[in-house]
DNA sequence: GTCTATAGCTGGATAGAC
DNA sequence: GTCTATCCAGCTATAGAC
């Protein structure tokens, strides 16, 4: 029933992700969220108890999205088209969530002071099933003997890097916005690359 | 002769990039940066202007060491050999320099808005020229034809993510701090990728 | 549930003694 | 060149009217 509170929660969420990604946590004024979200600064406290549960809040909204492209690595038999469709996904979540990805990434930057012992468990066991699922690849033989946890350090680093340091790479590319083009080359190249490393071939499509 | 002045300059930089990585700029305070150096803020403050003005000087003190590893893509003629040895020169910036790293990072990733444009300028001509380094050896048929921008990304991002996120490589790998073995690993795995994805054989060494 | 006005504190910056 | 004491801006957070 409450939908006036759950609107403007999600509204404040949405905007605070924003502002967090640009400015950072300490950086970042909840008169500048209010401003932004079209609110007096008090609706922010009305809804949230602080800044910091705000922030908290926006954490946790941002790490499903993050988590999901790791079910291509269960979904698919093939090592190829796992890769592949897992590197698809991580840099379509660079594109599309690209301010989920900076507010995430400055936490672990700074040693994740605000994430929940929940939070840090989850993303552990993801990254180790993960590991265990490449380790099983090469183990049978279907792909290179890679380490599969510097392999997955590689393929989060370079697809992420699209979305956290977005900066610079438009600087370099001399663009004023990532297009499409931009991030299928990035895919392909990354792509190209992994499965050349891991020595599978890749699927078609 | 001011070498007390010079003695107590380089002692706050070094110490506030040590706060400024792990904290970032606006979460650091310069009494926190005091205590560790063990002077009393007002010291700090005879030194440099401000807090904005110690972060200047703090970033001009870390861009030096963080463009030499691209001599190695001038120094070296072979690709293969340059490749090689510009990785290996960034994962150990990565592994001496982390500090500096993510100082650097931080401020990529929110848009460089304390960085002269000196430096802007810089970085890029550094990019461009390492780009039409690599573009001249595509042409050359040396190696195959990967979009040199896309490379450098991948390169730099899948290298430095073991100094800008250390906190999640060590929780994922289970160290309490990254040894040399892992720093070589990585290089290992990074300089394999890479290779084979240019299509061009290992140097020896 | 919304918003104005303001309290209270934190932390950057400095005056001025030594 | 060093350091203590203090000032004051700017921010988080809230009281209280509507």
């Amino acid at each position: 029933m409450p939908t006036i509170r759950e609107r403007n929660k999600r509204l404040i969420i949405k905007t605070a992700c924003q502002v967090f990604a640009d400015k950072g946590f300490a950086a970042t004024k909840t008169s500048e969220i209010a401003d932004k979200a079209g609110l007096p600064k008090a609706n922010i406290y009305y809804y949230f108890k602080s800044k910091e549960a705000l922030y908290r809040a926006v954490l946790d909204s941002v790490i499903e999205p993050l988590l999901q492209a790791n079910s291509h690595i269960y979904e698919q038999d093939e090592p190829a088209r796992a890769l592949q469709d897992y590197i698809r996904a991580k840099i379509r979540i660079s594109r599309e969530h690209a301010d989920a990805s900076k507010v995430f990434a400055n936490e672990i930057m700074h040693g994740a002071p605000h994430l929940s012992p929940q939070h840090r468990e989850q993303l552990k066991a993801e990254a180790n099933a993960s590991v265990a699922r490449i380790q099983g690849w090469v183990d049978d033989g279907r792909m290179a003997p890679v380490d599969p946890q510097h392999l997955m350090f590689v393929i989060w680093a370079s697809t992420q890097t699209y979305a956290d340091f977005d900066w610079q790479i438009m600087q370099i590319t001399g663009r004023k916005k990532l297009a499409a083009q931009d991030y299928d080359a990035a895919a392909k190249l990354i792509t190209d690359m992994v499965l050349k490393g891991c020595e599978v071939v890749p699927c078609e499509a």
